[in-house]
DNA sequence: GGCACTATATATAAGGG
DNA sequence: TCCCTTATATATAGTGC
C-alpha cells in the first residue's frame, strides 16, 4: 500500500523503520478497534516500538482482563486456541 | 473496504458478523505479522471470536513472554505507555 | 463453514513543507 | 520529527459456488 510495493523484511534504515512503525501501528489499532465494534468481541493488542516503548490497546474490557481470559483459556483448553489456517508463504509464529 | 462502505457499529446478523470476523481477523493477523517483521518488534494479538473461541498471535517471541513484558512495563512505567494521539471521533479504550 | 471473484474502500510509501 | 498530499498497493463487502 503506497507508491511502491514494500517487501516484508526488516527495514534497515532507523528513521524509515520508526516512521513505518508509527503509521502501521495506528492502522493496526484502528483495525483492531473496528473489529471489536463490528463483531462485538474482546480484543487486546500489545506492541513494542523499535525504541522499546510499549503501545497497547484493548476494546471493551480492560487489557488485564482480556489477557487473564486468554491465559486461562490457553491453560484449560489448549486444543481450542489454534487458528485453522494461514497463508502458506509466511512463517509467523501463532497459537 | 468493499463494495459498500460499512458503518462501524455492531453487525446484528449473526452469520454476517461471524463472516466479517473471520475475514478481518486474518487481515489483522497479517498486518501484525508484517509490522513485527518490517520494524523488528515484539507484538501480541489476542481476540475472542463472536462464539467465544480464542485466537491469538505473536511474532518473534512466545505470547506469554510478550504479555509478561507488557505487564511488567505497565506496572513499572505507567506514564510511558500512552500513545500520543488517536482519531478524535472514536472512543476506544487505550493505555 | 470455506474459497474465489471483483468492485470499491482503505491503508500507506514517498515526498514536500 | 510531524503533518499533508497523492499515487498505488492492499483489504474487504457482497456475491456465487
Amino acid at each position: 500500500m503506497g507508491r511502491v510495493k514494500l517487501e516484508i523484511k526488516k527495514i534497515e534504515n532507523n528513521i524509515n523503520r520508526q516512521v513505518t512503525f508509527s503509521k502501521r501501528r495506528n492502522g493496526l489499532i484502528k483495525k483492531a478497534y473496528e473489529l471489536s465494534v463490528l463483531c462485538d468481541i474482546d480484543i487486546a493488542l500489545i506492541m513494542f516500538s523499535p525504541s522499546g516503548r510499549l503501545s497497547s490497546f484493548s476494546g471493551r474490557r480492560r487489557i488485564e482482563d482480556v489477557i487473564e481470559k486468554c491465559i486461562n483459556m490457553r491453560e484449560h483448553d489448549k486444543g481450542g486456541a489454534k487458528l485453522d489456517k494461514m497463508d502458506k508463504d509466511v512463517s509467523w509464529h501463532q497459537f
